[in-house]
RNA sequence: GGUGCUUUGGCCGAGCGGUUAGGCACAGGUCUGCAAAACCUGCUACAGCAGUUCGAUUCUGCUAGGCACCUCCA
């Protein structure tokens, strides 16, 4: 199995990346609080961990992939302070908490599936393991790192940091923590402001309750991942991952309670993927460049110049590596439109020389779709990432760098660069300056099919079924042969009309030497 | 204020102690009735100052910007 390796936020490190268990990965990644709209910034972990699942089961590790959902527990302004975020919205809206979830739940898992984001293996909910939650309660008051207070449970911070050092994850000390935390009110529960809540009594008014022995309440935020991470992936796994505005407190605190309730942080690796930022600024609904996914896709927000598609986003994230802040502007989103474009017609044109060579192979770009289709597991599964049969010196070095960029951290971009040679490639081959042998074409293939397709899981969103595209052609040729009868007495405005038109319908020519070439727009 | 990160050509964005990133844009050429696309060529940058080194964009220090976290946030 070719090698891994992975930048390690907690030793700033990047290692080689050794399984816990061999042939497999153990992936938790914090996903969404749902009350409200899925936005830009999902879309960097949404897309960065589904490409790292992708790679690594093409690999040949079998993975478990687990990314929460929060619906409970996520309070506003404070960890022990303010209104749980889904109880507001609730209340704001009348309706069920249970209805805000379902609701925000189902357009974050729609916006996914637009992205081309396959589902996770297992996708929990906070609510859903009240139970397991108020157990790693229980174990860590047994362990001494919490006390009671008014019926709320709180971390010992202190204690634990006797014993452990609280804030490695981070980089900062107790002190410095103690520094920069602020006073609030309504913390007199506390024994000290970096406490946080494991268990919270739940006031009168609040709807979102359950019983516990200490009191009618509702489980810390911090609480739920390691208490569904040790669930479904044990009690020492592979990768926990998450965006780097995480890793404080949330991801500190994750990992202390790991610490004080079974002894280790149980986390083998930290990955943490840098925010998205619009004009270089992180985006926040404070400072009104907050943007949605549907926004986004349709061009309805003020600071868009036009629509996105969603693989527009997604060939956009993966021009950057994943622990780099990337800028959003409408300059930079319309250079990787152009860029998509540019890799989907060389695919289209690779496909039209294999058919031509008598190439065997199977396409995955354009038919089904690999996130319904679980699929992105089967697809890999059968294939073999270490041969390339190429005969040209040039395609069996792309096919080798583009390996080793994905597998030096997930280095997409590199990887890209990689895939624009290949596309040079083909372009020059169907311009004939350049001879391609059979084995050649099914290299590049094997390259689009299992890169492009399947890990970075681009697809060609324009593209007709198989049969639609039948119809069509039937009548584009039978148009071009009038076009083409124009053209050779010279009656270049019947010509250049038929060609203006059929634009106007989304129907693109290229005259060539050969004929007329023409695709969907 | 504390901690950490960052500063790359018109724009986005990789990377590295000595060797072409890549994309977009731009200019010239090829092809072409024109157009579009494509191909070829050109554009060769690393905030400033000082140091380490045979050699630094890459390491160190300082200076000046920027960003993130420390409040909910992917």
């Amino acid at each position: 199995m070719r090698e891994y390796f992975i930048t390690d936020t907690l030793s700033r490190k990047k290692e080689l990346f050794t399984p816990v268990n061999p042939g497999m990965v153990g992936l938790y990644v914090c996903g969404p609080t749902v009350y409200g709209d899925a936005h830009l910034g999902h879309a960097r972990p949404g897309v960065t961990y589904d490409v790292f699942v992708r790679l690594m089961r093409h690999l040949g590790y079998k993975v478990r992939y687990v990314r929460n959902i929060t619906d409970v527990g996520h309070l506003e302004h404070d960890a022990d302070e303010g209104e749980d975020k889904i109880a507001k919205k609730a209340r704001i809206e009348q309706l069920e908490p249970m209805e805000v979830v379902q609701t925000y739940t189902l357009r974050y898992h729609e916006a996914m599936r637009q992205l081309n984001v396959a589902p996770p293996s297992i996708e929990p909910r906070a609510s859903g393991h009240i139970i397991e939650q108020i157990d790693l309660v229980k174990k860590i008051l047994d362990a001494g790192y919490a006390y009671e207070s008014n019926g709320s449970i709180y971390f010992d911070v202190r204690k634990y940091d006797k014993d452990h050092k609280y804030g490695v994850l981070s980089g900062r000390t107790l002190d410095q923590v103690l520094e920069g935390t602020r006073e609030l009110d309504g913390q007199q529960d506390k024994r000290a402001s970096y406490d946080f809540a494991l268990w919270k009594k739940a006031s009168p008014e609040h709807i979102m309750r359950w019983p516990s022995p200490w009191s009618d309440g509702f489980p810390g935020w911090h609480l739920e991942c390691s208490a569904m991470s040790e669930k479904y992936l044990g009690k020492e796994f592979d990768i926990h991952g998450g965006g780097m505005d995480l890793m404080f407190p949330h991801h500190e605190c994750e990992l202390a309670q790991n610490t004080a309730s079974r002894g280790e942080g149980g986390v083998k690796y930290w990955m943490h993927n840098n925010m998205i930022t619009i004009n270089g600024k992180k985006m926040g609904k404070s400072l009104g460049n907050f943007i949605t996914l549907q926004e986004l896709f349709e061009g309805t927000h003020r600071i868009l110049a036009q629509a996105y598609s969603p693989m527009t986003i997604r060939f956009f994230i993966l021009q950057a590596h994943y622990r780099s802040t990337l800028d959003f502007s409408n300059d930079a989103l319309q250079a990787a439109e152009k860029g998509l474009r540019r890799v989907l017609l060389a695919a289209k044109d690779l496909k039209a020389m294999a058919t031509a060579a008598g190439v065997d192979f199977k396409w995955k770009g354009t038919e089904g779709h690999p996130a319904d289709a679980m699929a992105y597991g089967e697809f890999l599964a059968d294939t073999a990432p270490e041969t390339c049969i190429a005969d040209s010196a040039e395609i069996k070095a792309l096919f080798e760098n583009i390996y080793t960029a994905l597998c030096d951290d997930l280095n997409t971009p590199i990887a890209l660069s990689h895939i624009f040679e290949a596309v040079r490639i083909i372009n020059s081959a169907k311009d004939k300056s350049l001879k391609l042998s059979a084995n050649d074409i099914s290299a590049l293939m094997q390259i689009f099919e299992d890169i492009v397709f399947g890990v970075l899981g681009l697809r060609d969103e324009e593209a007709a079924s198989d049969k639609t595209e039948k119809t069509v052609g039937t009548l584009v040729e039978m148009v071009l042969e009038q076009r083409k009868a124009a053209k050779a007495a010279k009656d270049w405005a019947t010509s250049d009309r038929i060609r203006d038109e059929l634009k106007a319908a989304g129907i693109l020519l290229k005259d060539t030497k050969d004929g007329t070439e023409w695709h969907l727009e």
